[in-house]
DNA sequence: TCTGGGGTCCTCTAGCCT
DNA sequence: TCTGAGGCTAGAGGACCC
């Protein structure tokens, strides 16, 4: 193992939170939860104002209400966070052209390939010029975490939460990790973490001790081997800055479990077709499709199916995904419907069959893709506007602020930017057309001649969305539309590949109160 | 209380082939 | 011809991560 602290990770604090306190200056130094407002959504994030009150990511959004009445909720706006996800990476490769992202506010720099490290001190400098840069560029705070090896530069960044740089110094890692709960350790869940805790392993010195073929008898050979090196402060993983992608799937949870067979077929067409623009926004082809059925009562089936060879078309792919759901008893209900497809080639048809078939993909994938323009994208003139809470609009007469809640036919609006003071609260009706959904602004305003992070940033967001006739933000969270399905759909006709979805949204909502 | 979405990796089992 | 061992692949499910 290296000595030096060559490993750098940085973890953005509270990420998604974060961004939505530094766009809303009202939402300040109060809980804000990030997260799926429908009735089945659960939590993304949560400020630390808000996990004072215990709500944490992955809670019910039932709970984490029960538990933080008071807090703001906002729908997701993923766009937005990756155009400043986008800006942090740059900040990254400055330092070493060696960059592992693992998600939006997430990654491993190996800064020995950026020659930023060699010793103790050049790291801690590089660390913390890295979260200053960040604070500039995007207002918001990062943790860093700087070790010999990517698992403990992990551990260090968990514990320079928030806003912080920890350093293990090279030696006194072990000494470090004994105390530890097994918990801590990358790879350790709950399910494994029971089966410690029942075989009488709690630390990690308890790993350490209890040896290694112990621990595979315990765990199963990958398992058991990983832990103990692991346990040991052994981790030869090198940072890899480009990973292949090995799968690609897009699944719904609906609001109301589906008992209707013939919904179920329709909805599991939808979703290969979904997959499908996923697979080819990525040039990729598969060969086996994968259907997932939770059932109502949360068991969860797979089926998959290995075709001859990889495809990309939306036909094959959803005729095998329907034959694979013609093996499965839905008896009783479904509250979540997936399908995928993996064993990836790097190619997308160009044969003639696929060209005699393209003419009829367009308009298969046509009208998907207008199905999965959100609802108030589609509606009729004179029908109800939707409005999201926590999305950006602007008023002709007021100028820019937010969607602080709407319903019954009224929308409240927080006039305010991120470089203002808090924002006064004006209420309109739904078809205002002074009203406006409007692109986010950036966090950070630039000074005239800066050129440092401005290539794309928030603003610049939606450069990616052009051309599905979407335009502008307010895409992920299309809001309910008057059946069970989780409106997250919208995203699918992006072909943002890679794109993290997460709790999915349930349209307006009345609770962002933080006043 | 009632549990998202996208992805990776591992283990186990069964069938096929040599 | 039968049988068992071992390798390989597919399929299913579980655990984990962010």
């Amino acid at each position: 193992m290296r000595s030096a602290p060559t490993v750098l990770h940085l973890d953005m604090d509270a990420f998604f939170a974060s961004v939505e306190q530094a766009s809303k200056p009202s939402l300040r130094g109060k809980a804000v939860v990030v997260g799926g407002l429908g009735p089945r959504g659960v939590v993304a994030t949560a400020s630390y104002e808000a996990r004072v009150f215990g709500v944490r990511s992955a809670l019910p959004m039932a709970q984490a209400r029960r538990l933080a009445p008071n807090a703001a909720y906002l729908v997701p706006r993923f766009a937005l966070y990756r155009s400043i996800s986008d800006q942090v990476m740059e900040l990254l490769r400055a330092l070493s052209p060696l960059v592992e992202p693992l998600s939006l506010d997430e990654a491993f720099v190996d800064l020995e390939a950026g020659g930023a490290a060699g010793d103790e001190r050049s790291a801690r400098l590089a660390g913390a010029k890295l979260r200053a840069d960040i604070r500039a560029v995007t207002g918001l705070t990062g943790s860093v975490g700087l070790a010999a090896s990517k698992m403990l530069a992990k551990i260090a960044s968990e514990q320079a939460k928030p806003d912080g740089l920890v350093l293990i110094e090279p030696g006194t890692e072990r000494a470090l990790l004994a105390p530890l709960s097994v918990r801590t350790l990358p790879g350790v869940g709950p399910a494994t973490g029971d089966h410690l805790r029942r075989a009488g392993i709690h630390t990690v010195g308890d790993l350490a001790e209890a040896g290694e073929d112990e621990l595979v008898r315990l765990l199963g050979k990958a398992h058991g081997h990983a832990l103990h090196a692991m346990s040991l402060a052994r981790d030869e993983r090198s940072v890899v800055a480009e990973r292949e992608t090995k799968s690609v799937s897009v699944e719904d949870t609906y609001d109301v479990d589906i008992h209707d067979r013939v919904r179920v077929g329709v909805e599991v067409k939808g979703l290969a077709d979904r997959c499908v623009r996923r697979l080819r926004a990525a040039g990729l082809s598969g060969r086996t499709i994968v259907l997932k059925v939770r059932r109502y009562d949360f068991s969860t089936l797979t089926r998959s199916e290995t075709l001859r060879g990889p495809t990309d078309d939306p036909a094959v792919v959803r005729e095998a995904a329907t034959r694979l759901l013609d093996s499965v008893d839905t008896t009783g209900g479904v509250r979540l419907l997936g399908v995928g497809v993996s064993g990836l080639a790097d190619y997308t048809q160009e044969d003639l069959f696929a060209q005699a078939a393209e003419e009829r993909d367009r308009e298969l994938l046509g009208a998907e893709a207008e199905a999965a323009v959100p609802t108030e994208e589609r509606q009729q003139p004179g029908a109800e506007r939707r409005w999201p809470a926590g999305h950006d609009v602007r008023h002709s007469e007021y100028g820019h602020g937010w969607v602080q809640g709407s319903g019954l036919g009224r929308v409240t609006v927080r006039f305010e930017t991120p470089g203002s003071a808090p924002g006064r609260v004006r209420t309109f009706r739904t078809d205002d057309r002074a009203l406006h959904p409007a692109d986010p602004l950036p966090l950070v305003e630039r000074r005239p001649g800066d050129s440092r992070g401005s290539a794309d940033g928030p603003s610049g967001e939606n450069d990616q969305d052009d051309g599905d006739g979407q335009g502008g933000e307010g895409t992920q969270d299309g809001g309910v539309d008057g059946d069970a399905r989780s409106p997250q759909d919208g995203r699918g006709a992006r072909g943002s590949q890679g794109s993290r979805a997460g709790a999915g949204a349930g349209g307006a909502d009345l609770g962002a109160s933080g006043e």
